[in-house]
DNA sequence: TACTTGTCGTGAAATTATTCACTTATTCAT
DNA sequence: ATGAATAAGTGAATAATTTCACGACAAGTA
């Protein structure tokens, strides 16, 4: 079973949880039935790159039908871990980190920022959304078996953090500052580059005109 | 004037951005010549897709040398289209929102927030990181000829702005909303899923130990 | 000058991802 | 029951991207 799942092209495991959540969507709208053509319009991924997709996990689907939708989100609950909850630390509570804590990523997820850090006394001891701000310096007695972190700290402060992330038994960052941090092997650094995001639209806007009107 | 047929990969496309940062930081730090390897290092991307990439648009470089780092942020400069300004607009100033407001996308970039919208009459009128927050009702009033829209409002919304955005004459959206927003072909939309970002990373984790992508 | 070193640019190979298009199982209407 | 419609699953084709690995050439050195 294991082995199977380290065969799932990284393009695929990348769509998962967008799956998930819109069979959990679908779920709660009371809908029991939907096609591969429905999915495709609703999430915008071609119909058969999600055939193909679930197709990795073994036949999830009935010929002539479709897929139910409680059967899939179920399997997806599983393969996703849905069922243990993963605590994250976020670290830097500016103004991004500030929107984090604040939204929590509470729907459809078992992901939950538990704790967070930041340098500036004045927003030590405070809770936003109800997690406790903590001072940086105290991070390694405070982060208990944390293996997740959201980095939101000043880039000039990025490499710093995540090496003592690291030492501490972080082994999964998504890194919202601009530094491309250096981890060892074992390390998964995601990185989210805003500015890049938003150049990289505005190039492709100007270089890659579509096609007009349907 | 623009627009050669679309003969750079799109995967090159989307880390030019990013290259340019690079390119500019160096520069600011005096350094004058730079090769492939070091630039690997630094942004962690492949030395040869480096090469590659930047041979998309012809000899940049010098064997035995590198590249000039004056050259290459001069030429990129231009393709990235540096020198013109790009205007963006700003629906939902919310957590997110706001925290984009203050940021602001303003170092190495031309492109800035320059209007935003909100439906929450208590934040009509106020400025946030200097941009007036103008009512969503007046929208189509207040967005003069910006084509780049930031989209911060919550998911129930987001289809209904994206509508008016677009009859407004914007053809490029970045996307925040969980929504799946559906648009005519003419139009770009990227979609930023943090939560996405975040269950993904966990499920990487998870599954695929030992290993670093990206 | 001649030799050594460094590094680009790029064909070719490898890898990864998407899409086509067809077979087959199932459902549904009559 | 029967036939038409539907839609999954997938082999094969295609497309996109990355990576290998080497020839060529500039720079530095003695
Ligand atoms: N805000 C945005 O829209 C945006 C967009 C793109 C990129 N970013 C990047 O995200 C990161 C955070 O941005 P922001 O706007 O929230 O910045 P911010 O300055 O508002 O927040 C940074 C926070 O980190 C804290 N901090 C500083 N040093 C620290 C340390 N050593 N340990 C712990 N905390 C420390 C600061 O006190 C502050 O609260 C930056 O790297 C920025 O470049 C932000
Ligand atoms: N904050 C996060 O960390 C986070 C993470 C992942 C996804 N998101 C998504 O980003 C979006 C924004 O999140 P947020 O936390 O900033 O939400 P928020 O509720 O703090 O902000 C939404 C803002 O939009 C405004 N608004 C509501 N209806 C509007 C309308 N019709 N026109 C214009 N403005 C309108 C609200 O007044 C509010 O200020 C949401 O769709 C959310 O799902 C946010």
């Amino acid at each position: 079973m294991m082995s199977n799942q380290n065969k799932i092209p990284q393009a695929t495991a990348k769509r998962l949880p967008l799956y998930y959540r819109f069979l959990n969507n679908l779920h709660i709208k009371g809908k029991s039935r939907v096609s591969s053509k429905e999915l495709s319009e609703a999430m915008k991924v071609d119909s058969a790159t999600i055939r193909r997709d679930f197709s990795y996990f073994g036949a999830l689907g009935k010929k002539g039908y479709g897929y139910n939708v409680e059967y899939l989100l179920g399997f997806f609950r599983k393969t996703l871990d849905q069922d243990e909850n993963t605590p994250v630390a976020l670290i830097g509570v500016g103004n991004l980190g500030t929107a984090f804590l604040n939204y929590n990523f509470t729907k459809n997820n078992n992901t939950k920022i538990e704790v967070a850090f930041d340098a500036d006394k004045r927003k030590v001891g405070k809770s936003i959304g109800d997690i406790e701000v903590h001072h940086i310096e105290d991070m390694e007695q405070n982060l208990g078996d944390i293996s997740v972190a959201i980095l939101t700290v000043p880039v000039s402060e990025a490499q710093n953090i995540t090496d003592r992330l690291i030492k501490a038994g972080v082994t999964g960052i998504l890194n919202f500052t601009p530094a491309r941090i250096t981890v060892p092997e074992s390390v998964r650094v995601h990185h989210i580059d805003l500015a890049v995001e938003l150049q990289s639209l505005v190039y492709f806007m100007k270089h890659y005109p579509l096609e007009n009107e349907e």
